[in-house]
DNA sequence: GTCTAAGGTATGATATTTAGACCATTCTAA
DNA sequence: TTAGAATGGTCTAAATATCATACCTTAGAC
């Protein structure tokens, strides 16, 4: 009888806590709190969360030592989104270009046919909703010379979470649940280690969402297909390129 | 500033004893114990899964109640795996027209991909291992006139579950994990009802897998992506007529 | 200075999970 | 026929996580 070794891999219960830090790393990861930020307050947190506040303060302390967030009492206190150091964020990342391919591969995978789904399934409204993801974008990536490097940093964070949303919103518009999950869940993966290597961002950073935009709004699929492609291939290298020129840099 | 309401959602806290039910009615549902099989003894199980035998007995109560399995005691007792009853499915299953169209969609976008990675990816022992899958798929499509009902639909199971060992091989040739268990998720989603729909095999039901397999022997890309696709499209067609001739004979 | 909005602390209740022992049933083989 | 063994069924005590609630402490605002 055969079937005697581990057909059935052990399982991991997951804590109500390890899911409050996931779910809050994951909104700042996403941008939907920028650095500097405050979260809602804790009770705030557990009410949104439903969950008690012993379990967000348990998660708290935990992202407190992973160096995300900070606490701070007091009338104009709560729990502030911390800068995170991009040197240490550039060593991480150093060790995982593997990683980084296998990520997108599947995004092209998912968000190309997300865009080709999007193309024929978009409407009116959604296609509001990305035109001013776009129209947004452009505004940051607008190099404004009088800038220090604090502003451009804080810049280039917005453009982040703005992209986020963008790429989010086609797949809202490809109707498909499946595509939605995989894509935030791909977008959580990566979003603050790339946001913290793109210090500076191209000239030419909105011009492939423009060229996607336009593709869904025309409803030509292998367009809209093809735009997607070409822009995550141009992430990919632009991403790969600046990790192997940071790392030899840094040993 | 803005961030008023509800950017966080609320957290669902999964028990263990959830996840046992769930990693059960994956491995029963992706065809890794067929209908009369037997799971392994409670005890073996616990063991297996990393959680108590409480835990596990706690999750076979809640499966004998969704009438996946039955525990009897005693020297030849333990827990066996029930047959499903194909009429509930095919109802169940009718009333899901539309999430059967999103499932398609996104094995769509994930599967066709992992066959053009698998063909440039793979090397002689992913080839052995997928050729090994076609040939006993083979076996079980020709039809045996002498075959009565109740073998065919031990046929069907049996091919299903083979089935889904070569699409997971396929995604393992592909060398992405994010691509694997989306596959992994999607098939534990969808086995049983369609199992349950398909109660006679194609003549030609391996012809796609053959032409899928030449491809990533060949190491032709666009080949393998192509007849990965049609053969999903075939398949959905197939289940989506299926399900629609159902539909109004039942009411 | 006092009020207020936050984080910090403490406590008892409840539910889940664990580990272990022991009971009950049923097949098999002596 | 009976003894053994493999299996599910039951019970209990302890550990742990979570919840609900109340109260304390700090720091800024009027």
């Amino acid at each position: 009888m055969g079937q005697a070794h581990a057909i059935i891999g052990p399982v991991r219960p997951t804590s109500a806590c390890e899911l409050v830090v996931e779910q809050l790393r994951r909104a700042i990861h996403l941008g939907r709190f920028l650095a500097g930020d405050k979260l809602p307050p804790e009770r705030e947190l557990a009410k949104q969360l439903g969950v008690s506040r012993t379990t967000v303060r348990d998660a708290v302390k935990i992202l407190e030592g992973h160096g995300l967030v900070q606490s701070k009492r007091g009338a104009a206190g709560g729990l502030t989104v911390l800068e995170q150091n991009a040197d240490v964020l550039e060593k991480t990342l150093a060790g995982r270009l593997k990683a980084i391919e296998a990520i997108y591969d599947y995004r092209l995978a998912i968000e190309c046919s997300a865009a080709r789904l999007a193309s024929a399934r978009r409407n009116k409204s959604d296609l509001a909703v990305l035109a001013r993801h776009v129209k947004r974008m452009g505004e940051f990536a607008t190099p404004r010379p009088e800038a220090g490097e604090a502003q451009t940093m804080a810049a280039v964070s917005q453009f982040m979470a703005v992209d986020s949303e963008f790429h989010l919103g086609i797949a809202r518009a490809a109707r498909n649940n499946y595509l939605l999950a995989a894509i935030e869940e791909v977008r959580a993966a990566m979003f603050l280690p790339i946001g913290a290597v793109f210090r500076h961002l191209e000239d030419n950073a909105n011009a492939y969402h423009e060229a996607i935009f336009a593709a869904l709004e025309a409803g030509d699929a292998d367009a809209a297909e093809a735009a997607m492609a070409t822009h995550l291939r141009a992430s990919r290298d632009g991403v790969e390129g600046l990790v192997q020129r940071a790392l030899p840099a840094k040993t």
